[in-house]
DNA sequence: CGGGTTTGACCGGCGC
DNA sequence: GCGCCGGTCAAACCCG
């Protein structure tokens, strides 16, 4: 059925500022990369240290543009009217979505997902794919889908804050920190 | 054998 | 009410 991509896509677009897709280069093949200003943008500090808290709310005005946050909280709204269902968690959860230009569909962000769903969606010739995060008491969630506009990229959408340090990000930190503790007595 | 993925079924919301 | 659609479950399967 959705052998064509011709309709926009229902995603909300991102700031320029954050990603423009103009500015790549035709060339497309590349290892996994991320857009360094989408780096720059994400407070990976709040991210990664669960600081942020369950309550968000006062979420770091990371990268995500009003028009990405508008459209979430129209959709928590309408979670909110859910009643019953096996998914009757907390709704309003911090949610934030960015775009990666990678030839590989799963970003090594550091955390462990196991993935739990793929469903081919409307307007896209890619599927989306469900991870959850594996920590026993994180059930942070991504989605994953590529573009089917431009294939070389990848959105990636976030929901929840980690209430847990990314273990393999501390691991490659914890020798460099203890190495600028040692310096810093000089 | 334990952890992950695959994949079809199932469920709830929504529009008509 | 019905069908579509997106999100999740869970059994089967895969792999080191």
């Amino acid at each position: 059925m959705e052998g064509q991509d011709a309709p926009p896509l229902p995603l909300p677009q991102l700031p320029p500022s954050l990603f423009s897709p103009s500015l790549l280069p035709s060339s497309s093949l590349q290892p996994p990369f991320i857009e360094p200003q989408v780096l720059q943008d994400i407070d990976w500090v709040s991210l990664l240290s669960g600081q942020s808290g369950v309550g968000d709310q006062n979420r770091p005005p990371t990268m995500e543009s009003a028009s990405v946050i508008a459209e979430e909280e129209k959709k928590e709204n309408k979670d909110r009217m859910r009643k019953s269902g096996r998914i009757m968690k907390k709704h309003s959860r911090p949610r934030f979505a960015f775009q990666t230009r990678s030839a590989d569909d799963i970003l090594d962000d550091g955390y462990r997902w196991r993935k739990y769903g793929q469903k081919a969606v409307k307007n896209s010739s890619y599927p989306r794919s469900y991870y959850r995060c594996t920590h026993p008491t994180c059930n942070v969630k991504k989605q994953v889908q590529r573009l089917s506009k431009d294939t070389s990229i990848v959105v990636t959408t976030y929901e929840g804050i980690h209430n847990h340090p990314c273990e393999k990000l501390m691991e490659t930190l914890t020798p460099l920190l203890k190495q600028m503790q040692f310096f810093a007595r000089f």
